[in-house]
DNA sequence: CCCCCTACGTAAAACGTTTTACTAAAGTAT
DNA sequence: ATACTTTAGTAAAACGTTTTACGTAGGGGG
């Protein structure tokens, strides 16, 4: 392997002229020298070795992203989106998945805190239950930040938002625009923030617009295909009048929809159905589902833009952004017919 | 920060001590050093720092993983089984996404190569074009094992393999025995092996059924939904008789499944349609596709397992593994019709 | 009483960089 | 000619570990 030390040796250079024309440090090096030294350089394919480099400089150019689940297409984007943007400024990217279990995302944090990376984008979806970790963390002036992460308690922390609330807010106006009176929910585990937010602009249209807010349309989700199906199912059984279904994310619209084919009804003519996050699935199903769309990739980038910005001692132009939802009108929601033709 | 200097002045004996005791190295300390230090570890919740001990032991306990996009489910899927069996096993995972960019991989390669990485999974798909750099690879003695990559030339790389041309051969025979003899089939990109494993072992499945290859039928697609769609209509436009058609990955079939559908035959009735890989989709469509499963977590697991054999210097129980793939039947072929009613 | 062995430990080198503090020579202004 | 500045470079410390080669005290066998 070699080192600075033989590219200096061949030069008839010391170490230290070598670092300097590599790192573009100290302007005082003769053209010719440097010229020599990036000859020999290109000779050997010689490339400095990372871990000295970050032994003293005390930075290791890399980033942690911890993700809840990788399989699902949303942190996918965002983990495509966080790593090239870190390649592009020279960083890379350790994937962390937690598997949404909270022991494996601490011990994540325990770990890559100490000197493995300089700083993490923490995505995963979670009870405030462990924020002393990251008040500790704030103490410590170790950079990260938050993507979909909302504490009150932790107002500090630079993060990137969606616009939860409002997108459902605008979601839930449009079935409403659309004439629906009776629109079932099915929400999120609550547990999590944006669960939290997606049920709440779903109320505050009701409201706005003197509807009410039927505790037995609201059903408890997940956020999987599974758990859209069978709340769905136990909506359609219960035998109360509906003619919107708003699903908190798109996994579980998708469980809803096969709910709703089983049980025999067409979509959107007899229900209209609407999802959030608006996942790249292939257009197999006919109509696709109308969603909110979530820019996860632009997302992971700017979190990642902020992160390398606080990393390198700049102060990041914008700490905390929120980005506002697109409605995806995919063709699952119609205008309520004045009679409804089932249950 | 705190370091092994602190913790070895705090308990009154030498740095060596200190790490010897945590490193479990060097049988000749008593017990009650032994418990003394770790107090004292436990107190000042000292980390070591992993830069610095790479620096000496030349070794990182990183591997990278390649794959041409993490947004596919099924290179999610080898993602994720490679993380978990990294930090099981004290490693950590650099995510790099080639984003199907040939120059992308190469840098990554070049850069990783070095010293940020003990050894490197690579699943990105490709032509034979830059085997030199494996080769030198090989001689270098730098470990690294293959996913789904088949190179002639490189028969010493340890890798997992699934078994494309088998899996294509069954699925193609399952058609067969449902009394279909003009079958249809879409290519993946041919510049990717098992994009030709898997048309090999369609066309080895006629030939053994004594069924002629007819060109006509064979469409070159990309591993797309687009392209699944494009090809499909161009075959149903072309006016040809064929009952049904197999896309070689599923993303393709789904286009295959829109562009059928809008044409306004019945699956299966009218064309029974299969697909490859079993990428984990919502139940959605009605049917799903019939495909072939690939254990991709599973083989992620087997990758990461040899590779860290390989580091850590111990010889892989097997070093070339191959995955016989189960057929999915979900219910998207049927028994030809004696009379094909469209076209 | 001497020698050797074992248990317990230490000092110092090494890993490959960056960075700090310094020097020597040449040019430049007075 | 003198003093100062610029140019071109160097030697050595530092980063926090692991590891190698060594040291010392006490006990047991001869």
């Amino acid at each position: 392997m070699v080192t600075i030390k033989e590219i200096a040796e061949r030069c008839g250079v010391s170490i230290t002229t070598v670092s300097r024309v590599l790192n573009n440090k100290g302007d005082s090096i003769s053209e010719k020298t440097k010229e020599r030294i990036f000859r020999v350089v290109d000779e050997l394919n010689y490339v400095p070795n990372a871990v000295a480099r970050s032994m003293v400089t005390k930075r290791t150019n890399n980033i942690a992203l911890i993700v809840p689940d990788i399989s699902n297409p949303f942190f996918a984007d965002i983990a495509k989106g966080a790593e090239r943007t870190c390649v592009n400024r020279g960083f890379h990217l350790f994937l962390c998945n937690s598997d949404m279990d909270k022991e494996v995302e601490k011990e994540y944090i325990r770990v890559l805190r100490k000197r493995l990376v300089d700083g993490m984008i923490i995505t995963t979806q979670n009870t405030e239950e462990y924020d002393v970790i990251f008040e500790e963390m704030l103490e410590d002036n170790y950079p990260f930040v938050f993507i979909e992460r909302y504490s009150d308690k932790l107002a500090d922390v630079p993060g990137v938002f969606a616009g939860n609330m409002d997108g459902a807010y605008n979601i839930t106006k449009h079935l409403i625009e659309l004439g629906h009176k009776d629109i079932a929910f099915i929400t999120g585990p609550l547990v999590t923030s944006n669960a939290r937010y997606r049920l709440e602009g779903y109320q505050r249209a009701l409201k706005d617009h003197d509807l009410p807010v039927n505790p037995k349309l609201i059903r408890n989700g997940n956020y999987k295909v599974a758990g859209g199906y069978r709340e769905t199912k136990t909506l359609l059984e219960q035998n109360i009048q509906f003619s919107a279904l708003f699903a908190s994310n798109d996994l579980m619209a998708f469980g809803a929809y096969q709910a709703v084919k089983e049980y025999g009804l067409e979509i959107p003519e007899q229900l209209s159905i609407v999802g959030f996050d608006n996942i790249d699935m292939p257009g197999v199903i006919e109509p696709q589902v109308t969603t909110m769309d979530i820019p996860a990739y632009e997302m992971a980038v700017k979190a990642v833009t902020i992160l390398l910005d606080l990393i390198e001692g700049r102060t990041p132009k914008e700490s905390k952004v929120y980005y506002p939802l697109k409605l995806v009108n995919k063709g699952s929601t119609a205008p309520k017919k004045e009679v409804q033709d089932f249950a």
